[in-house]
DNA sequence: TCTGGGCCTG
DNA sequence: CAGGCCCAGA
């Protein structure tokens, strides 16, 4: 397990800092011998050229000299074995490091000093990002295993986010996360779900009900949901004219927000289905992110969840819809609001519940003229003869539709609305009406007159 | 112009 | 179930 984690970690790590990093085998940060003397060769090298840039000396053995000196004044603070340049621990500050490896330092090794207070951050803004999003997921790794972990970040992967945070190109990408078009019905969130900070991403993005980020306050929903899937992609775009590496298609070139697409997002600018990504400010403030743009209104935020109101319609908030169905086929604004007081209303959750209201109609108007013509082909000498009952194969379709757990009881007054739906289909098909483009509208203004009374329980905020 | 509803499509 | 489009009514 701890193997895993180290893989899954260190996956996460490479998908934070750009895996497209061509140059750099995945697992070469594990095999740390011989990899580590090629690197030593390379940075030697670039140190020498940055020496002879800064100091005007020539001398190689300078070069080997000045990092020697670096590494020495870091060892201090560095702990972990494999990656002793890289692996600082998560208490020491800027300060610090700045103060141990900067106050004696010539002013002609400063500049060398800098690279490495700079990559320093870089790694440590990076380790706190992934301890982050590791932090949130306890089946993964504990909390208390998590505040043990040091910043390890092989050398060549620091360089290779350096590159791209100078040039302003990384994308990254987030294992186990959606790559599809999303429902609009989320999974609830978790109460305790806002941090201190977080980053927008503008989408409906349910992560799967493992992931303690999110996840259904149903858990027999959860399951169900077949369009939640259990991947999603978060992209950071780069900036166009950004530079490119090794030839690599590269999206746009700058850092931007963290989106999880969803079709959701062309319909509402502001939408109730944005999910956020927990991401502590400092790594954002510490890598200088440009477009990574906080969330204005988290505080409002939490008090929605201190409410326990919902931005978002719930899987549950779903199947009380379809249960109302029973009673109320086109439901009111009004009845709308009280049935999901837990839900903040917007424009767009609004039209949601219209939008589900009218789906569930189609499909009930579908059936309807499926089983009257049915009815008719069948030869059916009068229209009386035709009943929806529970045993009807009608009413078993609808049943399965709106209630497929099975564990409502349909009131009868369902089943009168289904059987005069169903004749009046009968009757306007066998009259030719049918031929009229618009020959439901008549149909449709005499079932919107038998919507019955949503029952208080409906209301009730202890629904479900 | 906005909103709700229906139809079609994926 | 959701998005796009169209249409009617307020």
């Amino acid at each position: 397990l701890n193997s895993g984690r180290q893989a899954k970690r260190a996956r996460v790590e490479n998908i934070i800092k750009g895996i497209t990093c061509t140059d750099v085998a995945p697992n070469q940060h594990e095999e740390t011998g011989c990899v580590r003397e090629g690197e030593e060769r390379v940075e030697v090298s670039a140190l020498h050229q940055r020496h002879v840039e800064a100091s005007g000396t020539e001398s190689l053995s300078e070069s080997h000299r000045y990092l020697r000196e670096v590494r020495t004044k870091f060892s201090p603070i560095c702990e972990d074995e494999k990656f002793p340049r890289w692996s600082v621990s998560s208490e020491a500050s800027t300060d610090e490091v700045l103060s141990k490896s900067c106050s004696e330092s010539e002013s002609s090794s400063g500049k060398i000093h800098q690279e490495y207070i700079l990559k320093y951050e870089l790694t440590r803004a990076v380790s706190r990002s992934v301890d982050s999003i590791f932090k949130s997921m306890p089946l993964v790794q504990t909390p208390t295993e998590m505040e043990n972990s040091e910043t390890t970040l092989p050398p060549h992967l620091a360089e290779c986010m350096e590159d791209k945070l100078r040039c302003g190109t990384a994308e990254v990408l987030l294992p186990d996360v959606q790559t599809e078009a999303l429902s609009l019905v989320v999974q609830k969130p978790e109460l305790e779900r806002p941090r201190n900070f977080i980053l927008q991403s503008t989408s409906a993005a349910p992560l799967t009900p493992k992931s303690p980020i999110f996840f259904s306050s149903e858990p027999e929903q959860a399951s169900k949901q077949d369009n939640i899937t259990h991947h999603r992609r978060h992209s950071f775009k780069c900036l166009p004219g950004g530079c490119s590496e090794g030839g690599e298609p590269r999206l746009d070139t700058y850092w931007n927000l963290v989106k999880v697409k969803s079709k959701v997002t062309s319909r509402c600018v502001r939408s109730p289905h944005t999910h956020t990504v927990p991401v502590d400010q400092v790594i954002l403030e510490s890598l200088q992110l440009p477009h990574v743009k906080l969330e204005p209104d988290c505080f409002e935020k939490n008090n929605l969840y201190m409410l326990n109101v919902s931005e978002c319609l719930t899987t549950n908030h779903l199947k009380k819809a379809k249960l109302m169905f029973f009673y109320t086929r086109y439901p009111s604004s009004v009845v709308l609001r009280m049935c999901f007081h837990d839900v903040q209303f917007t424009r767009c959750i609004t039209s949601q519940l219209i939008k589900w209201f009218s789906n569930f109609r189609e499909f009930y108007y579908i059936q309807m003229e499926k089983f009257a013509r049915s009815a008719l082909l069948e030869g059916a000498p009068d229209v009386r003869d035709l009943t929806v009952s529970r045993e009807s194969e009608l009413f078993r379709s609808l049943n399965m539709h709106y209630n497929k757990a099975n564990d409502f009881q349909v009131p009868d007054r369902f089943l009168e609305v289904a059987e005069v739906t169903l004749r009046e289909f009968y009757i306007a098909i066998s009259m030719g009406k049918d031929r009229d483009p618009s020959w439901k509208k008549t149909i449709y203004k005499v079932i919107c007159k038998l919507d019955s009374d949503v029952p208080p329980e409906f209301k009730s905020h202890h629904f479900g």
